[in-house]
DNA sequence: TACAAGGTTGTAATTATTACAAAATGCAAA
DNA sequence: TTTGCATTTTGTAATAATTACAACCTTGTA
């Protein structure tokens, strides 16, 4: 499902309960923080972005709550730098573009499951990542 | 390019010098191996493949061999995995799958460039992985 | 035959991530 | 209000894939 930017945490913490978890300060604010940028996260950006305004804040906890929200469908992961787990909040049908020079990820709200081809196996997920100049670089 | 499914030494020793890549035994088993046994290996499978019958071969060849290849263009780097780096020797345009059951990876023989939208960016390249249940296992 | 350039090897370092145990927190019952 | 329990967070240690690096080998050439 597609999302409003912004979520207040009385809004998130509803959310949390409703998928059975318990909506501890750290998780709202993580849940906030992927509400609020639509930038497609690593673990470690997240953590380098909250670390300021939440001195206590553990790498251990972003981990933990990412794979939390990622395990009840609230994220999805996604692979555009090859190895490294990025998560997008966006849990909609619907591809990525990255950019190679600025390093940018896009959305592109298209869904690959209608455009891609029919096969012998039976395909049941899909993930399409493009590569090249964004927009605002070329 | 699509390959035959075997190349021997010499056409290998061949195709290595064309490319300014000079022929050592490593690089031609190694070349081999991936033209012989079209199982998109990581650096890891190769490695335990080879080591058999090249009982002194390290992994650092076995990577820097990878990555030799791959930067020449003669392999694609394949992040079906998510987390570990395949590689695929036919360079060609085309998707990939893998089997949640068995784990293995297949070619799809679709252009993926002609099925994709255009965007307001400018798209160089594109990878889709594609998941579900192989023919066999179904 | 000796030398230089490049290739291979093994070990150590790095990066992203997970495992785990101790400390902190929140909540419910007494 | 305190006690106790379950859950969450934290920090450190472990793991997995990969790269860096220095020493050792090979190979071709003068």
């Amino acid at each position: 499902m597609k999302r409003e930017n912004r979520i207040y945490a009385e809004e998130i913490k509803k959310l949390l309960i409703e998928k059975g978890i318990s909506p501890s300060y750290q998780r709202i604010r993580i849940f906030d923080f992927l509400t609020t940028n639509r930038i497609h996260p690593s673990a470690e950006m997240l953590y380098l972005q909250l670390i300021g305004e939440m001195p206590t804040l553990s790498r251990t906890t972003v981990y933990s709550t990412l794979n939390l929200f990622a395990d009840k469908g609230m994220l999805k992961r996604i692979f555009i730098e090859g190895t490294l787990v990025r998560f997008d909040i966006d849990t909609s049908d619907h591809m990525h573009f990255k950019c190679t020079k600025c390093g940018e990820v896009f959305d592109i709200f298209k869904s690959a499951k209608k455009l891609l081809p029919k096969t012998e196996h039976k395909v049941i997920n899909e993930e399409v990542y493009l590569y090249g100049i964004c927009k605002n670089c070329k």
